[in-house]
RNA sequence: GCCCCUGUAGCUCAAUAGGACAGAGCAGCGGCCUUCUAAGCCGUAGGUUGGGGGUUCGAGUCCCUCCAGGGGCGCCA
């Protein structure tokens, strides 16, 4: 990578004039302003602070000696207050077409993950009823970074934590039991927090079909298969949503297992031979507050049952002691922001560093319907459930809205906005760039041109503007790639697809592709390849197919 | 009361770990289809980055404070 380059070339320049120096920080970065060049050093600004000079000489001073080491540039300049700007000669970004159309799916891939194993956790929502559209946000925020980790070198697997034990299971059980009665046409008293949701009697009528003598049964017994039977059909469900969704599980980890296998009861002795667990109110304790935790918390309720935080200690312990993951991504609502200090001081407890453990946040879905704001994240509030949405809405462009903000940011979903197909809708425009090139193909076979070998092309041809600008954007996708890993956000790549295909589309109705010259033909249908490539690689990431007609 | 997130153009959001004159899309307005897909393109307009202090060569970004919205502060998950 060109940035690679540069920083390599500066910092091999400070040492041949003035030695080694010790905490150098400084930056490459892309000017927004294409007065500023290709690229930009702050480094002789930086460099003020340890050098008896001002920092305009000290970039004259490093921009002249650039000039004579490589010929990497085309310019370079001097701009007050110290910035050094950089232009890159046109042959670099012709090497790096050729690489693109070399490498096709794999261009953009990174080693940066170096192989090491990170585990994606994310939508893990209780199978006490279907997704919604907030588990929907979740779903394609996870899956999306899960397939850019993997392109960027990393060895991923993605899970889901099944929460099948614990005091909402067993009111699910009884809320089927008690449709099933109701449906039997027996009265009964429906409590105020119990599940209230239609498909609860869908689960009834099953079990009903399944066990005819359910209602003869010991209530304990028929409770118990209703609990077992729901938690089987919610999760099925589940899984299908998500399948249709596009997303993919490596595992469905079940917390129960961590029980059965006693996994639980490990860690509880583990803490316990540290001396962090101790008695109060016939309750258990975990000293958390000795990790930084704002109370301590409890790990066996005065009733004889664990809480729900007593199986995640020993998920995690699970994740890095026994599973040896070097990193764990959990991605959870915003809701549960208070929960991340407990969960760190449980890693910090076993002396596993808390860094490994990377909490996204992200911020809450809510629905507009009719122009008005509709909040997903209460109980009482309106659920979309995901199946509707995919329904009404469809995969691509879900997916697409979903991946088009960050965590920290709240979402509005405007289901109208989101059905039209019109301009309104940017995943329709990258896909149609996408889908523009591929009719270009068909159009340029046509005319008898099939396979192309690219190695003869020659694309000193392509001198235009516009083409140039597209060279550099191809160029640009390695980077955006890193920054997407580096700070886990799937939409830079969104942002960064309409920025590309917005390029293409103004390049498309400038000039013509299919010319009367044949080797400026190629040159471009060269560049138009490679475009596809990136438009093809980076939906792919983000989980939204490229369609080759539209 | 304490903690987290957010506040940027009429609307929805960006701004690459402090960089240069704060950028896109949509909605407005005015144009472009006998030639590779008009789900497209071109032009135009739009701002005291919620307010006030501070740190420095330089702040939307960092610190303090205030205001507004959302979320969280269980022996629930």
């Amino acid at each position: 990578m060109i940035r690679k380059k540069i920083k390599e070339l500066i910092e091999e320049t400070i040492k041949e004039f003035w030695g080694e120096i010790i905490e150098l920080v400084f930056e490459i970065e892309r000017p927004k302003k294409e007065v500023y060049g290709d690229y930009a050093t702050n480094v002789a600004l930086v460099l003020k602070n340890k050098l008896n000079l001002t920092p305009m000489e000290i970039a004259e001073k490093l921009a002249e000696k650039f000039r004579e080491k490589t010929d990497l540039f085309s310019k370079i300049d001097v701009v007050f207050p110290g910035f050094i700007n950089f232009w890159i000669s046109p042959k670099y970004y012709i090497e790096n077409l050729k690489k693109i159309l070399n490498l096709k799916e794999k261009y953009g891939t990174l080693d940066i993950g170096k192989g090491k194993k990170i585990l994606v956790e994310f939508v893990s929502a209780n199978p006490t009823g279907p997704l919604h559209i907030g588990h929907g946000r979740g779903a394609a925020y996870g899956d999306s970074l899960a397939r850019i980790l993997n392109f960027a070198g990393y060895q991923v697997t993605k899970e889901y934590y099944i929460n099948d034990k614990g005091t909402q299971m067993d009111i699910l059980g009884e809320s089927v039991y008690l449709r099933a009665k109701e449906l039997s046409g027996e009265k009964i008293n429906f409590p105020e927090n119990y599940y209230k949701g239609k498909y609860i009697y869908e689960i009834a009528k099953e079990a009903l079909k399944l066990y005819p003598n359910l209602l003869s049964m010991e209530e304990k017994k028929a409770i118990e298969i209703c609990r077992e039977l729901a938690i089987k059909l919610i999760l099925e469900d589940i899984k299908k949503d998500l399948e249709k969704f596009r997303v993919f599980y490596d595992n469905w980890y079940s917390e129960r297992s961590l029980y059965e296998g006693g996994k639980v009861e490990k860690v509880l002795s583990i803490l316990k031979g540290k001396g962090l667990l101790y008695e109060k109110d016939g309750a258990l304790w975990f000293k958390s507050t000795l990790f930084g935790d704002e109370k301590d918390r409890v790990v066996i309720r005065s009733n004889g049952e664990t809480t729900y935080f007593t199986g995640d200690i020993a998920y995690h312990y699970e994740k890095f002691m026994e599973r040896k993951f070097d990193i764990a991504i959990n991605i959870w609502g915003a809701d549960h922001h208070g929960y991340v200090n407990r969960l760190k001081a449980a890693l910090k407890a076993f002396e596993i560093e808390e860094e490994k453990l990377k909490v996204i946040l992200i911020q809450m879905v809510n629905l507009i319907e009719g122009g008005e704001k509709k909040s997903m994240s209460t109980r009482e509030g309106e659920f979309l459930e995901l199946k509707e949405l995919l329904k009404e809405v469809g995969v691509d462009a879900t997916r697409f809205i979903f991946l088009s903000r960050s965590a920290d940011s709240p979402l509005d979903f405007d289901v109208e906005l989101a059905k039209t197909q019109s301009q309104e809708n940017p995943v329709y425009y990258v896909q149609y760039a996408h889908a523009r090139i591929c009719s270009i193909f068909e159009k340029a076979k046509e005319s008898g041109i099939n396979e192309i070998f690219w190695d003869n092309i020659d694309f000193g041809k392509l001198k235009e503007k516009e083409e140039l600008e597209l060279l550099k954007k191809f160029e640009e996708f390695q980077e955006v790639i890193e920054s997407a890993v580096e700070s886990l956000a799937p939409y830079k790549i969104t942002y960064y697809l309409l920025e590309l295909a917005k390029q293409f589309h103004e390049y498309y109705s400038k000039y013509r592709i299919l010319t009367e010259d044949l080797s400026l033909t190629y040159a471009r249908l060269g560049l138009c390849s490679a475009c596809k490539i990136i438009l093809k690689n980076g939906l792919e990431l983000l989980g939204v197919s490229a369609l080759k007609k539209m």
